[in-house]
DNA sequence: CTTATTGCAAAAGTTTTGCACTATA
DNA sequence: TATAGTGCAAAACTTTTGCAATAAG
């Protein structure tokens, strides 16, 4: 953990942005819940217990930092807020989400098997992809029977 | 179109609800722009050019009550507000997006060539797909180059 | 020291809710 | 006529912004 956060003031300072206390600890946030999906309050009521006096705002500025340099990136569950989480777009290693509707368990698929259908869409449609995102929705194990 | 109103009006009737000249309304701007993405705000604003005296609150009500009964599904682009499409998730008509990340521009795609990675989900997982959505960022023809 | 960054409070934008009034079956 | 449905206004939430104060490099 400590390599990565090293990483990112890297990649923060190389723009000529600091690496802040705040952004510290936000960024700490984020990697010691890499499997769940935060909310910017989320994240600002776990990083007040550390640091009390943060501001909201301040998370959303520095999640909106982070977003722009690809540290993390966000996505949508429908509800109500956008969730983070650690790690860009543009790595290549996008993975996907099972929604389960009964009890709103996340699942996540590394599985990555959208080449043939983003090869028709780019041949038949001109479209360049550089990113997609893929939810499925159901049941788990526990809730499908 | 007529068809389909009364179609709807008989779901709903059959639940015990009524088809009040609001949801008609509200329903014919749904079906009079299937090819859009509109936002309830969107809808309001469609919907009281014929008939101003009518609530955005009841808008809101009215697109969850449609949503409830299967008869339009929800997007998120990302842009801040749930977006509205005719047609319900359970239908077997799903169909996904290409979003230009330039242009902003939404072209739809209905080829469903996603039977492989479900059926490794439903094996490895044991989770019961009942619906999925797949976004593509990436650039259009007319913005690619 | 200089300028990015912060916290606070206010504002903005979307969605929900309480309530008295209305209109549908 | 009983009850579902409506409009309005207020409230609830999430997110953004202005600004004076602060702190990092």
């Amino acid at each position: 953990m400590k390599e990565t956060i090293n990483e990112v003031s890297k990649i923060l300072k190389q723009q000529e942005y600091k690496l802040t206390p705040q952004r510290e600890q936000i960024l700490r946030v984020l990697l010691e819940n890499k499997d769940k999906h935060l909310s910017a309050e989320d994240v600002y009521t776990l990083v007040k217990k550390k640091t009390p006096d943060v501001g909201l705002a301040t998370v959303y500025r520095t999640l909106e930092l982070f977003l722009e340099h690809d540290i993390i990136h966000s996505v949508n569950f429908g509800d109500g807020c956008k969730r983070y989480e650690f790690g860009g777009q543009e790595d290549g290693h996008h993975h996907h989400h099972a929604i389960c509707l009964k009890c709103g368990k996340i699942i996540e698929i590394n599985e990555d098997l959208l080449e043939e259908l983003e090869d028709k869409v780019i041949k038949e449609q001109g479209f360049k992809i550089t990113n997609h995102e893929l939810k499925l929705f159901g049941y788990c194990r526990d809730c499908a029977y």
